[in-house]
Order: structure tokens, then sequence, then C-alpha cells
DNA sequence: CATGAATGAGTATTCATTCAT
DNA sequence: TATGAATGAATACTCATTCAT
């Protein structure tokens, strides 16, 4: 897992250098997917040169999961914060659902790499995703035991299959409305629909 | 196709030589994923020589492509049977999902093309998976409907949502199941909490 | 030169199939040149399998060779034929020009094989078509030098250069016609101002 | 081009890169011919790696063509200048003669190349020579029209027929000796055979 | 003789990565 | 640090040729 942790080069200097390539790469990435974009687009988005890209990271994988990385930290953060929260248990999963398609939608080129680009590399997918991957679920699985416990939630299903579902439902959503208009409105209905059916489904009697 | 052709057009050796390479091509794009697959490695793998692929299919895409179809065709055949049956519909949806697992748990490496590999590339993706994609949906959606319609299921959310939803979450869980060591137990069981979850989310009162 | 003369093999039987392949070849020839064209495409214009042209020529080289040669030797036998007559000297060299414009004219295609085609490999150029290119040269020079050693033709200019200069200025023409849209007409009057122009050159004074 | 950049954009060496490409190019395809040179050798003959030809040039066509329109640019600057000189018509076509073979008897390979080459690919001929060709034939036929209106040629000869069978027998001339051994000495005195050859057949009586 | 499915050697071109400046 | 010219390994696809029928 710790595999990348330590993360890319950087030394003192060239603060926010890093920081144009990623935003560069996210934007090439979520218009041409990975394989289909250039290390000299990237490069040419970012307004660095190709070489320079070599100093901030290993090479053009190392680009991808440095996104996939913080992006996914990012939201991890936030969940935890909401998943830790003392409202009720069915607001903390609204919130989540909210948060993950909120979140994203500010950030739909983000999204779009995490959720599509991502698979595009079975070993970058095997190798660095999975874990984080499992991370995030565990973090929803982890509220839905304690709704169990709790008594808010019924305690008949695996609290990790509802996770898994969750995300993945949430997951579909997404990649339906970023191959589409992406109308921002859509989604969020969209999104007060999803929550509605996985409370009612969770719902303790 | 061919399928019942026990005459091959020469011999007797090399029958379907179309089939095996499509088996051939299905194993290896799940190992190593679609842009790591040499199209050398599927002729090898098939027992035929490289050109002869070219004999079959256009170019390298057009295998992938026809592997999804003909997944796709097969499940919406049999999708389209339980949807129109006149069992309950908690009974259809369940079976449905039970069906969706099934079907892929035999057949391991076409689920992983199907949910991994095709969304490498992106130009593949929205113009040939999409569509079919779409029907997909639309199948289920039309379920959802009709049990709307008939009283069955609650009537304030979209059919559409609803089966996107659904179609994530088992893609998730397949997902999961295919990237990990897949015991077969465990996706069944998987499978009956889904069902219930999403019923009993989906239930009139 | 011998070296391809006894010409490809052949059998008893199958009798004008071997002419087709020759004609269609000719054609396709023609319209894509030496390297665009396909020995499929031959086959297809031939109407034959594609193995059928390997039964007889030795390969697709062999086929532009044939073309040549044949072409070739039923242009040099003709015009020796005229070099050899008891017409006064500018009679023999205008009924050559007109000759080798006019029966091209008929066989357009053939024409374009010959003056295009033929120069596409610089092997086949220089093993085949150069001692066949020198054969004629030879024709139109000593008719050249007959006509010197009588008197009809100016003593002071070599015959050789003489008759490439000749040949040379035919296959422009021809090949400004042919890469144009090739008017008879058009041709025809240019044959005759280019044996005017060579004709008035080479008088004796 | 980059005849006088003295200073290239690196160090001292590698300095006109793209003329070594050039004059490699040249060298190989004479000797090869342009289907049969491969990419790789032009590279290995200009001692630069094989990407490095792409840097400079669209694709192998590209390199061909530019081979072409510079050598014929070099040839058409000086016969305008000497086709507008003010010296007797006589004289200007010798010289014309007499520049065209020199100049190229200094650059065999590049004779070669341009004259049988460039045939070698319907499409480039037709597409990119054919026009130039035809401008050359202009400036040769706008001087014997020059020479017809003042009275120094004989006005009965279409001037194009005239330039274009000049530029042919000045080409199989040329081609004759690039296929042979190539003795400087003949090559010139058969310039000297050909002017008078056409300048007498051209002369106004 | 004829077929045409199968073969597999052969190559232009791309692009991630390096390194001299 | 930053550059971007240069590198050269890597690969999909074509097509002349063969040979089992």
């Amino acid at each position: 897992m710790a595999v990348h942790s330590t993360a890319s080069k950087r030394k003192g200097a060239a603060p926010e250098k890093r920081e144009r390539i990623l935003k560069a790469a996210i934007k090439v990435f979520a218009k041409n997917g990975f394989y289909a974009t250039r290390v000299s687009e990237i490069a040419k988005a970012a307004g660095v040169a190709d070489g320079t890209i070599y100093l901030y990271f290993k090479n053009k994988d190392d680009v991808l999961i440095t996104i996939f990385e913080e992006g996914i930290q990012q939201l991890l953060a936030i969940l935890r914060e909401v998943a830790a929260s003392d409202e009720p248990f069915d607001r903390r999963v609204s919130r989540i659902i909210e948060l993950q398609l909120g979140l994203l939608e500010e950030q739909r080129d983000l999204a779009e790499v995490i959720t599509v680009n991502l698979r595009q590399s079975s070993t970058l997918l095997k190798q660095y995703a999975a874990p984080l991957f499992m991370e995030y679920i565990d973090v929803i699985a982890g509220l839905v035991r304690d709704g169990q416990k709790q008594g808010a939630f019924r305690k008949d299903l695996n609290p990790r299959v509802v996770a898994r579902g969750l995300f993945g439902a949430l997951d579909a959503i997404l990649l339906t409305w970023a191959l589409g208009e992406a109308d921002p409105a859509s989604l969020r209905k969209a999104a007060t629909h999803c929550a509605s059916l996985f409370l009612e489904g969770l719902r303790a009697h």
C-alpha cells in the first residue's frame, strides 16, 4: 500500500509547478483518457517543458497515481469526518452521498479520472487503486456497522456489501452523468433518489 | 454464430477459428488489460498466426468491441425474458440480480473484460459501449416502471436512477470479486444481500 | 539479357488464363502503379484465385517483367520492319514516331506500364529493362546511321545520342499526355510536330 | 534553407541535421529506389536516430518530395535567369541544355532520384511533381515562344511540344548516363549534339 | 489445374524518457 | 531548475506467397 506513499520527488524549490502539472494532467486525462494522453500534451497544458514533468514525477504512471492518491485522500478525510459526526445515521449517509457526488461535481474532471481513467491500467488498478478503494469502502462499511449496532439499520445485511453497492451505484450514476451532457441539477436529483433508495433499504423495522 | 457448424470450412482441425480468437482475447485482455495486450499475444494464445486475426476482425479494437457486444447481447436476451415473466416483481428483480452475477461468475474473465477493460478506451466506451449500456439500463428501468404502475414499487423514485444504481452496485460487487480471489459462495451471498437491500428500498408501503 | 527469356512457367493446358492475367495486370498496374497494386487485385481483375497467378508466374515481379518484355518485343518487331523498309529515311523516322505513339495510343495502359511503372523498381529497371531499352535504342540508332551513310542525315551527330533523344522526347510527350486528360487528337498533333522538329534537325544540307 | 545558419541550435556538432538527412536520402534513394529504401537506412546513413527524421519531415514521402522540390527549384532559378538573358536565342537554348545536364552531372544521385525515383509513386508524381514539372516546361516553352516571335525560331511548332521534347531528350540522356558508368566527357559531348539537333530543328529559314 | 484460407516476415511511425546545454 | 532536441524501443497491420484440399 505504501508503495507510492512518500510520493514523487520534490526538493525545496519550484513550489506550485508541481500543482500546475497535476491540474493540467487531470484536465487532459479526463478529456482523452490515460493511454491516449501524451506526456507532451500535459506539458503543454501545464506550460512547462516535457522534461520538467520528470523533475516532479517518476513517469507518466506516477502522474496518474498521484492524482488518484491525492484525490481519494481528500475524499477520505471528509468522509471520515462525516462518518464520525454525531448526526443521525440517516443524515450521515445522505451527506456522504451528496458529498461524494457534490464534491466531484465541482471537480468533474477529477471525478472522471478517478472513476474511469484509473481502470485503464490493470496494473495501476490492482496495485494502487484497489487498496485505497478498500479503505474507502471500509469507511462506509464502518458507518453502516455502527448504524446496525445502534439499531438504526437492519442487521441482516453485510456492511461491506452495502458499502460496495453504494459506491457502485454512485459510480454508475456519475459515469452516466459524465458520459452524457452532465446537467448538475439532474445529478443532484439523482443523488436524492439514490439516498432515499438506500436509506429505505437499510432502515430497521 | 457458427456455434453449431460442426463442419468447418477445412479439415477437421481449426473449426471455430473465430471463436478461438475471441476466447483467447478474453483471457489475455482480462489478464493484462486492453492496451497492454499485444495482438501477437492473442494470436499465440489462440494458436493462430498474427495475420489470421485480421481475417476475422477489422483490428484490435474490433476484437474488444465484439467481446463486449456478444457478451452483453447474451445478458440482454436473458434479462428481457426475466423482465417480461409473470412472476411477482420482487422475484423478477431478484432473479435479474442472481442471473447477472451468476452468468458472469461462470465467466470471470469475460466479467473483467466487460467491467474493466472496456473503460480503457474512451472512444470505444462512448461509441460502442454506451448505447448497449443504455439498452441494458432500459430493460431494468422498464421493469421498475412496471412495478411502480402495478403498485409493487414506490412511485417516487426515478426508474432510470434505480436502474443505474442497481447496475452500478452489481458492477462494483463483481469488480471487487473479480479483483479478489473470487469465491463463488461469497458472490452468491452478496447477491442475496444486494437484492434484499434494493427490494426493501423499492417496496411500496 | 536472357535472364528471364524462356519466361514464366507454363505447361500444356490452361491456354488463355495466362493472357487474362497479363491483361488484368496491365490494367491495374497502369491505374495504381506497381507497388500500390496487390496481387489479389490482379487476381480479382482477372477473375482467378490469388494462387492461380503463381501457376503462371514466378512472382509479382515476374508479371511486370513479362508485360515489359512482351510489350517491347512487339514494338521492336514492328520497329525493325519499318527501319528496314525501302521508304525514304524521312518517312521511316516519321513512321517510327507515329508508330510508337500511335501503337501505344491504342494500348494506353501498356504505354503507362512501360514508361512509368517499370521505373518503379530500380532492380527491375537495371536488370531487365536496361538491356531491352538499349536494343530499342539500337534499332533507331541504326536507322539514323544508315541515313547518315546514305547522305540523308547530317553526319556530325552521334546516332545513339539522337536515338536516345528521340526516345526521351516521345516518352515525355506520352507521359504528359498520360498524366493529363489524354486527348488522342492532341497526341497525334504532337507527334507531327515532334517528327518535324527532329527531321529538320537531322537533315543534311 | 538554413544554408548559411552557421550557428546550429545546439553545440557545434550536428549543425544541419535536416541537410544531412536529405543528403543521405538522396544517396540511398538513388541506390535502392524509393520503395526499397527503409527509413532506418536513411537514418543510419545520416547518422541520426530513426525518430529524428520525423522531427524534420512529415513522413517518408515528404523526404522524397522535398528532395524533388528543392532540386527542381534550384534548376528553375537558373533556368529562368538564362531564359531571360539578352544573349541570342541559340545561345540561350544551348546554355539551358548545358546547364541542366551540367548541374546534374555534379549531382548524379540527385539526377537519378529526380528522373527515376519520383516516378515510383503515382500519387507523388501526379500530386507534387506534375505541377513543378509543368512550371519547368513553361519556362522552356516561354523561351521558344519568344524566339518564334523574334523570328529566330520557326513558327509552325507548338512551343510546349518542343519544350516537352527537349526535356524528355535530356531526361533520357541523363537516365542512360546515370544508369551507365557515367563518364562526364561523354555527357558533355551528348549535350553538344543534342543542342545542335534541336537548334537545327528549330531554326527559322 | 484451381482455390483461397492461412501464414508470418517485414516496417513506418509514435512517444516516453533522457541529457547536454 | 528548466529546456526540448534527440533517441530508439516497441507494435499494429499488410500482403506476397504457400499448400491442403
